[in-house]
Formats: C-alpha cells, sequence, structure tokens
DNA sequence: TTGAAAGCGCTAACAT
DNA sequence: ATGTTAGCGCTTTCAA
C-alpha cells in the first residue's frame, strides 16, 4: 500500500508512452497486440489500477448514475436486531435494486446517498458532482437546489407530485387511481357503503393523491363524505394502524363497513388488533392497505391493496437518465406515470387463493 | 445545461481568487463572513457546483466507500413482478443496507456494483478507482485481482472463507458454529437422532461450514453420520426444498425425525410440500433452517433457524475500511467472525410464541 | 500505430 | 484572511 502507480509508471516500464497505456484501456484494439500484451503486463506487475477521478475530470464523464434517498433511520428503531420490516426502508431497497439492475446494464455503476444535512455542502451536490445523472426521491432535498443542479446534469425525480419541477423528468405512480380503482371495487363490487379513511397527519403528496382517489370513487359511487380522511395518524406504522382502531371505535357512532389505509403497515397492524378484538375480517370488517409489501400476501386474511411497481421505477429512473445522457439533454422533460394493479385478497372478501402463496399457510 | 461553471467563474464573478472559492467549500470559517457570503451567492446564481472529479484527483480521497456483489440476476426469475424473496437478494440488500447507514455516519457515500466481467477493465477496478475503499462479496472477484488492488487501498471480504485472501481484512458469520449449535439443540433437547442434512450441489464455503457444524454436533451427540450430506440440491430454492422431499422419500428406508436444511428458501419450500402430504410439523418431521429471513418469522409453524446478522456485517464491513483509511493502514489484517443466534421456533418444538410476531397470525 | 503536450477543475502548500 | 502556483492522473487533439 504504498505509492499508487500510474500512468506513467506503467509507460516507463512498458517503454512506450503514456498516451499509449491509455489506449490500452480505453480502446485496446487501437494498439497492436504486442504493444499492448507489454502494456498490461507491466501494469500488472505495477498493480496499476486507472484513477477514476482523473478518468473523470479529463473525459467529463463518471460512468455512475446517483440516487439520493431520505434518511429513514427510525430513532426508536435501533431495539431489535432484525427489525419490523420498514415500509419506506423496503421502499427504497426496492428503488435501489432496479436502478442498480438496469445501471448495470448500460454499463454503470450507482451511488447511493441517504440525506443528511450539512453545511454549504449539501448531500445532492456531493452525489451531483460524483455521477453522469441521478435520481432524487421526492422531499429528499429543496427543489431550488435541484433546479440548480439539473441545469448541468440530468435529474430525474421519483414520486411525489411534479409541483415546482416542471422542468424536471419525473417518475410517479399513479397513485389517484389505484386507490380510487381499489374504493370502487369495495362499493360496486361488494356493496360497501360506510368506508372509513385513515390517512397521515404529514401532507405527503403521494397520500394525498391516495386519498383523493378514495374521494372521487366514492362520490363517484354516490357515498356521502368528508373533505377529510376520517383520521390522521402521525406515522403510517402498524402500531398507528393497530391503536387508529381505538379512535375509530371511540369516535364513530356506526362503524364503518371498511377500514380503507394510506398504506400497507398500517393496514397489517390493524388486521392484527382486530383479531384481538374478536372481529372477524372480511366478515364483520373489511380492511385494504396500499403498497403491496411482500407481508401483504403473508398476512392472514391476506391484504387487498394496490401493488406499486418499485423495483420498475428505478428502472424507468435510469432509462430516463440513460437517455438524456446520450443525446437528448434538451428534450422537453418527461413525467412518467406508472400504472399499478390492485390486488384483491382476503380481506375485502375476495377469494384469498389468487395464484400459489408459496411456503406460507 | 450549456457550459459547467468552475472555481474560475465563481472567483471572477465575486471578485475572490479561486483559492478562496475553494475554502469556502472545505472550510468556512476560514473565510470571512462577507466574503464567503459573496462566493456563495455568486455559486449560485452561476449554478455551481464542485466536481467530485476534479476534487478527488487533487485530495487523493472520494470520500467514498464501495461494495462489490455477485450477480444475481436469474434467468428464470423475469417472470413474476413482485418475485418470491430471493435469498441472494435479500443477502445483499441487507449488507447494501447496514454498510450505507454507517458509511453515512462517517461522511461517506457508498457506490454499488454487481459483478459482470468485461475486457481489461473489470468490474473490480471500476469501482476501485473510484472509491476510497471497498467491500467485495465472496466469490465476486478472482482473489489475484484483489490482490493486487489491494496494495492500493483498503479491501475488506465478506463472507467465504479466508482462504487465498490473508493479506486483506474479512469478515464473516459463524456458520458452523450456528449450524452445530441448531444441531446439538435438536439432538440433545429434543433428543431426535434421525437427522438429515440437505446443502448444494455448489461447493460455498459457507454452506460447507455449515454442514461441518452439524457433522460436528453430530458426532458429539453420538449419531454416526456420512461425511456427505444427505442431499445435495442445485439451487437452494423452495422449489427445490420441496423437491427434495421426494428424493428423500425415494432415498430412505426410514424416515428421518428432523430435515435440516442449508438455508431458509429450502426449509419453507419443504413446508410448504409437507403440509400438502398431510405430515405435520413438528409432530410428524422436524425442520430447521438458516439465515433468518423475514419470511422464517411469518411462515407457520415459524421456522426454527439461525440468524445471520448481514445488516451488522455491512456495518462492520465499514467500520473496519474507516479504521485502515484513517490511519490503521498497515495493521495486520483483522479477520471478524459474527456471532450467529439460533431463533428456536415452532418447526423443531419449540414454543412458537418468541415475542410477538406483529401482525401476523 | 505511437508520441508530445495541453488541459480537465480542484486542493494544498507557501506567500502575502 | 486571501492570493499564487504547482500539481493530482488521465484523456485527447495534433503530429509524426
Amino acid at each position: 500500500m504504498s505509492t499508487t502507480p500510474t500512468v506513467y509508471d506503467v509507460a516507463e516500464r512498458s517503454g512506450v508512452s503514456i498516451a499509449t497505456v491509455s489506449r490500452v484501456y480505453r480502446n485496446p484494439d487501437s494498439v497492436r497486440a504486442e504493444t499492448r500484451e507489454r502494456v498490461l503486463t507491466a501494469a500488472r506487475e505495477l498493480g496499476y489500477v486507472p484513477s477514476g477521478n482523473a478518468r473523470g475530470l479529463a473525459s467529463r464523464s463518471t460512468g455512475i448514475l446517483g440516487l439520493c434517498f431520505p434518511d429513514y433511520s427510525d430513532p426508536d428503531a435501533e431495539a431489535g436486531e432484525a427489525d419490523d420490516e420498514d415500509a419506506a426502508m423496503l421502499y427504497s431497497d426496492q428503488i435501489i435494486r432496479g436502478m442498480e439492475r438496469a445501471a448495470r446494464r448500460h454499463g454503470y455503476a450507482l451511488l447511493i446517498a441517504a440525506s443528511l444535512k450539512g453545511g454549504p455542502e449539501s448531500l445532492v451536490a456531493k452525489v451531483a458532482g460524483r455521477v453522469d445523472g441521478f435520481a432524487v426521491l421526492a422531499r429528499t432535498v429543496p427543489t431550488e437546489e435541484l433546479e440548480i443542479i439539473s441545469r448541468r446534469q440530468p435529474v430525474v425525480m421519483l414520486a411525489g407530485p411534479r409541483e415546482g419541477t416542471d422542468h424536471l423528468d419525473h417518475i410517479e405512480v399513479a397513485n389517484f387511481d389505484g386507490q380510487s380503482e381499489l374504493t370502487r371495487h369495495l362499493i360496486e363490487d361488494h356493496g360497501l357503503r360506510r368506508l372509513a379513511y385513515i390517512g397521515s397527519a404529514e401532507e405527503s403528496p403521494d397520500v394525498e393523491a391516495r386519498f383523493r382517489g378514495y374521494l372521487a370513487a366514492c362520490r363517484a359511487g354516490g357515498l356521502e363524505v368528508a373533505d377529510e380522511p376520517d383520521l390522521r395518524v402521525r406515522m403510517m406504522t402498524q402500531a398507528e394502524g393497530a391503536r387508529a382502531l381505538d379512535a375509530l371505535f371511540a369516535r364513530h357512532g356506526a362503524w364503518p363497513e371498511a377500514l380503507v389505509f394510506a398504506n400497507d403497515q398500517m393496514a397489517v397492524g390493524a388486521l392484527h388488533a382486530l383479531a384481538e378484538r374478536g372481529l372477524r375480517v372480511p366478515d364483520d370488517v373489511v380492511v385494504t392497505g396500499f403498497d403491496g409489501i411482500p407481508l401483504s400476501r403473508l398476512v392472514r386474511p391476506a391484504l387487498t391493496t394496490v401493488r406499486q411497481p418499485m423495483l420498475r421505477m428505478g428502472e424507468e429512473a435510469v432509462e430516463l437518465l440513460v437517455k438524456r445522457l446520450s443525446g437528448a439533454r434538451d428534450a422537453d422533460p418527461v413525467s412518467l406515470v406508472l400504472p399499478v394493479s390492485v390486488a384483491r385478497r382476503g380481506s375485502c372478501g375476495c377469494s384469498d387463493g389468487e395464484g400459489a402463496e408459496p411456503g406460507v399457510r
């Protein structure tokens, strides 16, 4: 681990110029085979590895794509080793996976970084300075900052609404459509009329879109509903989902026929709490979620929910970036809305047997 | 997205030297507040973002740690959207998570890349050239190549045996101990004597270590066992786990009292297949796994298994790298063996109620 | 096919 | 507190 060999060392040892050494790596065919071997041998003997930094600097490109996502670290979470599945974390895991896969196909590596505010050197700047283009999960970075950076390099915004970032490529999921289709299913196919919606206090645009989808379906179905969710929780966790029941019990005269949760975590928590109270799902009350996390298939009854294609979101993000990087730099901003699908399972009264559920009884 | 502003542009616009611009970013306090503001303003107006490449080149460090892992892309896997949980993928997800978390704590970002062989520019070289240090999942990269690279920068090897990489830092999990403790539990605490071990055809060192742990415990318990697993499957998937039963049925005169699988996936598959055959677990036959994937808690009966601390593995890897990077470059190679813990659950006949199993009934 | 030389954008002494 | 000046290790014309 002494000194780091450079092109000069390799050049000297193999008796060629540094230009030739460079060529051997960038465009092997442009060098006579014999020379090439000589260079490669010298490189191996010296333990030479090209410096990505120098390369990037000279060629103005890094071969790296980036992803910035929010810091989900949960103060409470430190407790258990094998934590309970955190939806947000699963969410970003999937996106990472999707991006990595697609990036690899295109010959890129992936740089990931969770937000963490610091001096003038914010997270994005760090990432931005090291990649050819990157994706940002909504609400990770001030839009103003993104505006500046996107003048330099392709940026694609993931999830959230487009507000204030019309100049950026953008990918979102059909939250509105998904929730409204699910709600329509409850109303029309199951004939339910007393629904309750449990959303979150924090005004996440995605969650709001879901609620609006719910509202639209309710109204289309002739139900009268307030402009506000029946309940807003703080965290969208299982625990809060379970607790939500108490709040609803306390508040409602008429117990609803269906509990429409803004995500799966809460719905699963509710499922659990309902069981403890001796209420049966879906017979006594219908429960639905949103996201389609793996757990939603595993609980009994399996959770009716809306599946989000998060892996695909990561892949699409990379496709968009790559497209920009190979020419279409000044094309108009693209806005993709990925379709979702309603998974009709046991918790709304649909058959529990949609396909095999391998390994779980 | 026209030309990219540099320190020179910012310096000129704010009437200072490039050195001052640099200082504003690297060490804000060393610049008079007024000057700093002027620079920052100019930078904002210009849309300036420091080039990570130039920085890295000049300062000989990137602020990035890396991870290379195998390409798990499964030819068959393209089928289902929300695939069935792939153990290998979960494995690397966890490590990524752990590394990202720890890296962030230390102010590093994380560069991830799955293997993919190419010309003289192999994956590692690409990663290596862009990070201050990195971790490699065993069997991702030829040891020879690692040998060369590790002369330049810290490398830590994850999982696998240490063979041929004694000069590298290394972290592994106590596969032997875990499997032997689990086996001991079956023999001593449950009084079982006819066990069958299902391993894999591919000679993964980790899996071999598990088998050796099994053997050791069997012999310590006075059982006579062959030097080979009772069965070797090709893929360690749920499907193969289920199929393993047929093979065992066909081969054995005496049906074993316990099926000891080399991982959870297979064990879960077997659980399923046993249920279909009307065999009850653990009454008719005991089943155990290895890994402690989330699914292992969710199946019924819950799977007795050995939990691997993969998240922690990622964290420890970063700690090791950071330590090397801050001085201890020439210290002797470290070899960590992370302890595992046996999760005694329903499938071996232990109480099914180890702690709450939130949300699942 | 190969070499010479001019940067790429920044940091880090060393001056002032 | 701020400016000057060398590089950092590579890619890339332009010549030979």
